[in-house]
DNA sequence: TTGAAAGCGCTAACAG
DNA sequence: CTGTTAGCGCTTTCAA
């Protein structure tokens, strides 16, 4: 038997009708694969969660409907009686912030690896934002929450109603967190200018506002505050944006020309002071060695590539799923994670031995 | 009367009360809250809603219990009975790509002002990551896909049981499509850098497997393949990679002293160009003139700045979303639009007039 | 081994 | 204006 230009066993035209079935009735649930089947959904349930008994004929003549109906279950319908989506929500200030696309990968990979599904919200660290999501997050029943946030109140995480897990962030004992040694990562980052001969180190902060920035500024102070040559205008405000921490370090570097090390509170601001130093003709690195904080992978790429302190940004988004997974699944203990940076020596600073 | 150091009035008590309920029953439902207000399930669906007609004194009474309990409807319940999830899913090959974020950041922005959630999959343009992606996505229920691979057949997304929009790709008229008009891209390029007086241009290519980056190199040769100076020398692959790029550019400069032009398939390899010209003691753009294609924004941060193609990438993504909403609320024609690059002249490339 | 039935939390006909 | 009821598609007792 041939039907358009196909050829038919008795199999296929099962097949075909089947076919026909699906693509007119178009969804598929569990009850007509039941009705097909000639069993009850419950038992097509069984069969397709594996679980309870059903006699292997059964279990054969069902697989074969589902099969041939390419019936797919409503994980809606499943969700809702579970009470659970098995998805997570990821807040960051800004995916176009060239640190957080490393770490969605890294959320994204593990959550996928245990089964779980990956939303992905940009709040531009604005607070309204943040709460409105939230908030949506809650209603649809998304299991858990990795946020990274710096104006987020202490207080408006304790509400969250879900597993939550702070990023780059302290916390309260009650909520888990990941952060990063920051005292130690600046520490290394001017201990290693030092190391290099430098004699006069600048700072390129952060934001006022965010407090990664002004850890990392206090711990700069902290290492370089008592030396002679200090003073003020030793930093320079960059705000983690490119163009502001061009101008900013022209700024400084064209009132201090004796400045022969910058320490820049990220890479992103890092790629400014290069730039910068590129259009005042200064040689980076013979005459002026640069430092960025973060190790995004766009530090290769420019000219001449930033040394930097490198955060494990993959393995902090894999912990940070990690213990949320945990929490989801009824851990009961609160964590607290600190990550290292690591010095990652690249084209901007002299080469030592 | 207080009670743990705080005030209390009769109205205080009453929330208290509502809120140790909360606490300890957890989960408030409409059942609950209809309940309480002493009315049945439907009038609380119906204020909620604002749908029908309601009393203004049950309303009041509804609405203050709502505030009160905290209460927030279960989205899964509401989802299963739509039939629909409000959320839509984002398949590229890797955020860590730069050309990514910033699509991602326009999908998901429109899709938020619409009332939409973005889940976020990366399949590094794998064949059954992709495949099991959207499994996953129909039996979520998700409502709608947009696609960047290139590995995908046409057949494949034929049998995707759900608006698609496929970006970067031609497809089959019954597919949403948005791509570039990578001629009018190349052309304008490759004319650009005659206009500079360029007199030998490489060209640094994407994977043999990448339509894009096949495309391009093809509109290149057509340019340039009837010129004295083209031999098949001229094309170095760089595979979208930087360090490939860097390796093949330094490759091709060196046999070819008198390149003086150079157009890469993406950003990301023109960065790559670029690094290989500075280690080569090259002087870019004095001797030699690198351009590439996509406009990603970190091409401004580079030293020197590469000269690119701009896509309108934001718009792209946000276009993508109007078509795939519209088809999700029912339109019935498909719709492919062509976007153009725009010439974004920087500082890799000879300052013109 | 299997089916009937209840229920996850919500919405919307349909009556009253 | 409001309540009753059925049902979205699935899972899971509880009986048979």
């Amino acid at each position: 038997m041939t039907f358009k230009g196909k050829r038919f066993n008795i199999k296929n035209v099962t097949g075909y009708i089947f076919e026909i079935y699906r693509k007119v009735v178009c969804i598929v649930t569990i009850k007509k694969v039941a009705e097909l089947a000639g069993v009850s959904t419950a038992t097509v349930s069984r069969v397709l969660n594996n679980k309870g008994n059903v006699s292997a004929r059964t279990k054969m003549i069902v697989e074969d409907i589902i099969h041939e109906m390419e019936y797919e279950p409503n994980d809606l319908a499943r969700m809702l009686y579970r009470g659970r989506s098995n998805m997570i929500a990821l807040l960051v200030p800004d995916i176009m912030n060239p640190f957080f696309p490393e770490l969605a990968r890294a959320v994204e990979d593990t959550a996928k690896s245990e089964g779980y599904t990956c939303i992905l919200c940009n709040t531009d660290g604005d607070y309204y934002k943040e709460i409105s999501y939230i908030k949506a997050i809650t209603q649809k029943k998304i299991d858990g929450v990795i946020i990274v946030s710096n104006t987020i109140t202490e207080d408006e995480v304790d509400d969250i109603n879900l597993p939550v897990v702070m990023l780059d962030r302290k916390t309260k004992a009650n909520v888990n967190s990941i952060t990063i040694d920051n005292q130690a990562g600046v520490q290394d980052a001017i201990n290693f200018l030092k190391s290099l001969g430098c004699k006069k180190i600048a700072h390129l902060a952060g934001p006022e506002n965010d407090i990664n920035a002004q850890v990392r500024k206090d711990y700069y102070l902290k290492e370089v505050g008592q030396e002679k040559w200090f003073d003020s205008d030793m930093i320079a405000f960059g705000d983690y944006d490119f163009d502001k921490s061009v101008i900013a370090t022209k700024k400084i570097l064209s009132n201090n020309s004796d400045i022969d090390g910058l320490f820049a509170g990220n890479d992103l601001m890092g790629f400014g002071a290069l730039k910068a130093a590129y259009d005042l003709r200064i040689d980076v690195p013979k005459s002026l060695s640069v430092i960025g904080f973060d190790g995004i992978s766009l530090g290769e790429t420019v000219t001449p590539s930033l040394t930097t302190m490198e955060q494990p940004i993959y393995d902090m988004g894999m912990y940070a799923v990690k213990i949320l997974l945990d929490q989801i699944e009824g851990e009961k203990v609160y964590r607290h994670k600190k990550f290292f940076a690591q010095l990652k020596k690249r084209e901007s600073t002299k080469q030592g031995d």
